[in-house]
DNA sequence: CGAAGGCTTGAGGAGTTTCAAGCGACGTGG
DNA sequence: CCACGTCGCTTGAAACTCCTCAAGCCTTCG
């Protein structure tokens, strides 16, 4: 691990976090990429990995855990724009600096990468930009369809919409736990806790799904994807 | 212009569309890219460019007049993801298919390229690849910009910020003419059309603006940003 | 065992939407 | 050339959705 690959080490100390054995964890930003490889890391709950207006220094893969990137206001007001689990990439800018801030939702493993040896890779090698290119291509994609979620959807198409979200991407089987607080799906919701909480009390009357932990939940798929308008 | 470059011709006949000679408003996708040259077309107001669900066969740049793109539910809520003015490219997909709608909102020029050949150039060459990231990343950028605006801001602020977003891309001289409908306002901001002209008039009432016709405005700027917290 | 934090639920209120009416500009046809 | 219909915009009144404020419950953790 080279100086150069360090992240910043404050919130580290803070949650007494160290970086695990090397040969353990590592792996390549492409699977076919070995000029490409990222360096262990671990963030525990609730830990910043970078705020806004940081320099963008690093780019990260999550190996295991999650976490959430977010704007906020100046009066608390917060927006968070994408959750990201495992397997998932986060951290890419297209300026010097990180234009919002990303917290671990639980805790989380990730590999860092260094952003200027990627984009020195990318300069040379044609394939690795076009992926870089396709990356942000998909991230754009399901940006358009939350604007659309954000501007013109009800409370209960929301929530009904994320929650069959966070189910194909935790492994479609209709039963999860949602990783992340109230305050969180509110906040990616453009909602109140309030607001998602009754929602969620609605469905479960309806039939709709069933909670037998605050987090843990059962979707009628069918039933679910009958409140949302496409 | 081979067949291949040749855009649905539906369209362009309904409007009575015909290319104009490619030897005068020819021009390439990036300044330094003689490989990729676009065919100049023309859509008039109001005519689709493509929709949702066609296949991407196409990348356009504006070359004068303005887009925009949207996506639709199937009851008529309509959320517009992007207006795109002169020198704005726009069509750009991550699948096979176009994810949304793009119409022009005014008698429009564009270059029209070839998604396929864009492809094949940027798996050879690396800056154009990078290029097309970088394209890609300031989009996204933008999008996440927007879903804070969606998610957490009030009216009086989206027609704020949307007042100084158009201004600084039509020059930055605080007057100009809206190029957009009152509908297509409230379809961008996630709001609807009364609320846009409510605001308006309160915005015009406090002596922020100055309507000299429907689409005319005059800006103070520093009283517009007020109204903005960031 | 007590404090803190996350979640739920209720009551009331604010902001935005819905419904409705009217105005003005524009284009068309008599 | 003017009447008329259309379309975009504005404004008002009422309704509705979601938010705010508040209280209480449950779980977790020290």
């Amino acid at each position: 691990m080279t100086a150069e690959m360090t992240p910043p080490t404050s919130s580290l100390a803070r949650a007494g976090v160290r970086p695990v054995p090397a040969a353990v964890y590592e792996g390549g930003l492409f699977a076919d990429c070995p000029e490409l490889i990222g360096t262990p890391f671990t963030y525990a709950r609730d830990e910043e990995v970078y705020g806004e207006g940081e320099e963008a220094e690093f780019v990260y893969k999550v190996v295991s855990g999650a976490v959430c990137t977010y704007k906020v206001l100046s009066d608390g007001r917060r927006q968070i724009t994408g959750f990201h689990l495992a397997g998932d990439l986060f951290g890419f800018e297209h300026g010097p600096a990180h234009r919002h801030t990303t917290e671990a939702l639980a805790d989380t493993r990730v590999l860092v990468f260094s952003r200027a040896q990627i984009e020195r890779v990318a300069t040379g090698r044609a394939d690795v930009a076009c992926r870089l290119w396709s990356l942000a291509a998909r991230g754009l994609g399901h940006a358009q369809d939350h604007m659309l979620l954000l501007g013109r959807r009800s409370a209960v198409e929301r929530v009904a919409a994320f929650l069959l979200d966070v189910d194909a991407r935790l492994g479609g089987t209709g039963r999860f736990a949602l990783p992340m607080t109230r305050r969180d799906i509110a906040d990616y919701l453009g909602l109140t806790i309030e607001t998602v909480s009754r929602t969620l009390s609605q469905l479960e009357s309806e039939g709709a799904l069933l909670r037998t932990g605050s987090r843990d939940v059962a979707l009628r798929r069918r039933q679910i994807r009958r409140c949302i308008e496409d």
